[in-house]
DNA sequence: CGCCTAGTTGAGGTAAGTCAATTCACGTGG
DNA sequence: CCACGTGAATTGACTTACCTCAACTAGGCG
């Protein structure tokens, strides 16, 4: 979290709330009162097709927002489960607006946060939408390394990641026989390894390369407060 | 446009600009200033990879915000060019901000539109990653086909559309030549003819249906505003 | 010990890509 | 008014990246 994210949540009532792994936290059209910050834990939120089909649109570690857009919106467009065990902090859109309108920097940080999460959004669309699995797959870790690497549960070595490789091919586009694959090849490139939740990252620049990941979008912190 | 944001352009210190097709507006890592309001003509923001491939993220038509999240976030991530001739308003961060502190509802207002953007990016991706080509061929066309109609330059018969094959390929992650099929495809069907700029809709609720096509992200009316 | 979920690998199928040729629409200059 | 050039659309033949189905392995836990 940004210092400009963390004096939002100073200023706001907190209640701590957890919620246990697999159990939705928000419905895909449901309607909400409330936002979250995540604490600890990993969430996702995806949306179903008609046919059963998921796509998952992004995870979210400790520090991020979860259905932040859904309060906006009014409506959920989009569904949000626990991947781990989690514990969030509840922030009520009333209590938002309020210290908006008592402080427009707030609102300013809050922005930035949902433009950064937009930002997140299309880069992962431009990876599906034009990327080769293997790229994508990459590209992919190296975004989760780049995120986890700011709130300190990462490191350019590699981090803890929970998810399994269903959850990734949800995420990526792919099939999970095929994500299997890809991480093997990524694995005998001498690239990464993924075992036993854990990611090992043996060559960053290499993987930077291949990927052609460009971390800009990331590392803005909120500079409309500078 | 809805009222909502009608009355964010009213406040603002307007400019009339106006821009050539083909030549950006916003260039991907240029830092920017201003944003725009979209008043007549087609622009469309899109990344460039390494390799030269091209992703379009979206289209913005007549009412639209251009390169609001490269303000907010001080650098662009994205380039903007315009389709056709475009004519913009300017607006300038220093009169943003500045209308945010004195009126909340304004901020209120764009944080609403900046959501209902990022609600279609969203969607996209899911098109991309998770339907097959004639699908998000006819999802795309639909969801231009709603925000045309929202504005009055389109109707459930169908719209002008000054969109190459080759633009809708680098938009839906396809190749121009899959696109001229899948295009045949649904035309022979007795969906829709795409033919001369102009999309008609021979058969919208067959369409709907074929395209799982869920409008409530997009007529959401600034419900924080009620 | 056996079940259950996650991961791994192989074989064969298919949606979409690439390359290439042809047609079409349109503007421009002779 | 027509020849020409240019960019868009169209179609065919062939290739390929990824998917599906299916079998098998490896841990973790009651």
């Amino acid at each position: 979290m940004t210092d400009a994210e963390l004096r939002v949540l100073d200023s706001l009532d907190k209640r701590r709330r957890t919620f246990v792994a697999g159990r939705d936290l928000v419905h895909q059209g449901q309607s909400n009162q409330a936002a979250y910050i995540l604490m600890s834990g990993w969430a996702c939120s995806y949306k179903l097709l008609a046919d059963g089909q998921r796509q998952i649109v992004d995870f979210q570690i400790p520090g991020d927002f979860l259905g932040l857009r859904s309060v906006v919106l009014h409506i959920s467009d989009h569904s949000i489960e626990p991947v781990t065990d989690i514990e969030v902090t509840e922030v009520h859109v009333s209590d938002l607006m309020e210290a908006f309108a008592q402080t427009p920097r707030l609102a300013t940080a809050v922005f930035w946060a949902v433009s950064r999460d937009e930002a997140m959004v299309v880069e992962h669309l431009v990876g599906i939408g034009r990327r080769d699995a293997a790229e994508r797959m990459a590209h992919f870790l190296l975004e989760l390394c780049a995120r986890l690497s700011l709130v300190g549960l990462g490191s350019k070595a590699g981090f803890a990641c929970p998810l399994t490789q269903y959850l990734i091919a949800d995420a990526v586009g792919l099939s999970s026989v095929h994500v299997n694959r890809v991480l093997r090849h990524l694995r005998e490139q001498g690239f990464l390894t993924f075992r036993n939740g854990f990611v090992t990252i043996h060559d960053y620049d290499g993987l930077v390369r291949f990927a052609d990941f460009e971390i800009s979008y990331l590392d803005q912190i909120g500079p409309l407060l500078r």
